[in-house]
RNA sequence: GGGCCUGUAGGGUAGCUUGGCAUCCUUGUGGCUUCGGGAGCCAUAGACUUGAGUUCAAAUCUCAGCAGGCCCA
């Protein structure tokens, strides 16, 4: 069995760089520091991704837009702490040919400061909200850390939703709208998450909260995957996003965003892939089954045939397949596949086709069994949704597995993954978790989970559960 | 932010200590025989990260850049 030259379970983050370039993801050759090329397959996966998005945005009636690219300085000004936390790491522009500009432009890092001053423009009454956008677009940040392809890059491939509320109370409607559009999507991507609110030190530059969606990757640290923004009125002041009540007074909107980037795919290599390969979860993987026509001298017609009409059957039950005719041997076609990730393989050779039969192979368990041909595509459409439950309850058990709620900092020293501590809410306490445990601190459950314990720091009363864990 | 390591055909490597001819595997291309888990034979193509320095001579030594990887903060 030929499997990838580092293995997951002993050096997770090797076999992660190693299987990227390997899958035909990305190349990762470009010149330049964080800028990876996506490969036809990793572009066409991420595709599949950026449509169940693009589905779940159009049930909740978002419409698409798209902002320019080049934001200028005096946009992005407007909001003081959104500049703190963004300024280090964004692009600047400052010539046009060989003119000087007057105004420097940025790359966005994200697209608030982009649409903030258009915003205001736009809503005017009452009736004009809620606004409710999103975009899907490249985002630049100027990473000085060690990059990593899908996790840690500074062109980044971004979803981001924005809204605009006429209260408070509708805006925390839109989030937990945001919520159950989390749910079903990471659903179909197979992958368990967790939401957590994050700390005030470290939520979003300019949020008056942030809600972090989590998984956790088999290495034992966590990949933040998304996040959902309150921004009560902190940018609409600023852009004088106001807009005129039905009473006819004046009033700021309440803003939220959504964000989501390519660090889906890194949580869908890390936590379904193994040392085969890739295993893509069948709703976006780009071809959810290849067959294998096994050829025999003389009996290449019947076998070529039979794979063509399974093909076109397929096909009628909107499922992606590929016939894979290339001239190399079978053994070659499935190490190829399996490096893929493509979920199911069908072989048909002659002693199938006398049988009446093809044979289809799991990606996920190995399982190779006979079917009858008649009606294979029915079957094969159901063996989709069993991988689909399969993919997910492994993972699943793997984050349950790895969230440990204790009491003291020493039981908490030897676990991996997760860890939830008593919190007395003081920054100090945290920080210090942090540097015992060699963590970070992820946020709080957003469930009101009673905690009646006390700081494990401090030894002051708990006023709820801290989330600890290895970020990457 | 700090420290360490690495860079040789598309991919993986040998050579570097002690300066002088660049090794092997794989891939690619053309052809023939094959095909139920990486088939065989023949022919053919392809590389020393960039710049500066030392030297008669640099893949090899020195410095810098760029890129990749690891560890710490």
């Amino acid at each position: 069995m030929p499997e990838t030259k580092t293995k997951k379970n002993e050096d997770f983050n090797e076999w992660y760089n190693e299987i990227v370039e390997l899958a035909d993801l990305c190349d990762k050759r470009y010149p330049i520091k964080g800028m990876n090329i996506w490969r036809p397959y990793g572009w066409k996966l991420m595709n599949n991704v950026d449509g169940l998005i693009r589905c779940e945005m159009g049930k909740t009636n978002h419409q698409e837009v798209y902002f320019p690219l080049l934001i200028p300085e005096s946009f992005f000004k407007k909001e003081e702490e959104h500049i703190e936390g963004f300024g280090s790491e964004v692009y600047w522009i400052t010539h046009a040919g060989t003119n000087e500009l007057e105004e420097r432009w940025l790359l966005r890092p994200t697209s608030e400061t982009a649409m903030y001053p258009i915003f205001s423009l736009w809503i005017r009454s009452h009736s004009d909200l809620p606004l409710k956008i999103f975009q899907i677009v490249n985002t630049f940040r100027y990473e000085t850390k060690q990059t990593r392809a899908f996790i840690r890059v500074r062109e980044i491939h971004f979803f981001e939703a924005h809204t605009c509320h006429k209260d408070f109370d509708d805006a925390e409607r839109q989030i937990e709208e945001d919520k159950a559009i989390a749910d079903r999507f990471l659903r179909r991507l197979c992958l368990p998450y967790i939401f957590s609110k994050r700390p005030d030190w470290d939520k979003f530059a300019g949020a008056y909260y942030t809600i972090s969606i989590d998984i956790l990757m088999p290495s034992g640290r966590t990949l933040q995957i998304g996040s959902i923004h309150q921004y009560r009125e902190n940018f609409s002041k600023s852009y004088e996003i106001s807009y005129e009540t039905e009473e006819g007074a004046h009033a700021y909107c309440h803003q939220t965003t959504y964000g989501m980037s390519e660090r889906l795919l890194g949580a869908i290599i890390g936590v379904h892939g193994d040392n085969k390969g890739l295993v893509i979860p069948p709703e976006v993987a780009p071809i959810q089954v290849v067959i294998i026509p096994i050829i025999f001298k003389g009996k290449e017609q019947s076998v070529m045939e039979a794979c063509n009409v399974l093909h076109d059957k397929l096909k009628d039950e909107n499922i992606r397949s590929r016939v894979d005719a290339r001239e190399i041997t079978p053994g070659n076609k499935y190490y190829d596949w399996e490096l893929k990730g493509v979920p199911l393989r069908v072989e048909i050779g002659p002693r199938d086709l006398e049988k009446n039969e093809i044979v289809i192979v799991r990606r996920d368990t190995s399982e190779k069994r006979p079917i009858p041909k008649k009606g294979a595509e029915k079957t094969i459409k159901g063996e989709l949704d069993k991988i689909a439950v399969t993919l997910f309850n492994n993972a699943d058990n793997l984050l349950n597995e790895n969230i440990h709620r204790v009491l003291t900092v020493d039981e908490a020293k030897n676990k991996k993954g997760i860890i939830e501590l008593p919190w007395c809410g003081k920054e100090g306490c945290a920080l210090e978790v942090e540097d015992i445990l060699e963590g970070n601190t992820l946020g709080e459950p957003i469930e009101n989970v009673e905690c009646g314990h006390t700081c494990p720091i401090c030894n002051k009363p708990a006023k709820t559960w801290m989330r600890f864990a290895r970020m990457y």
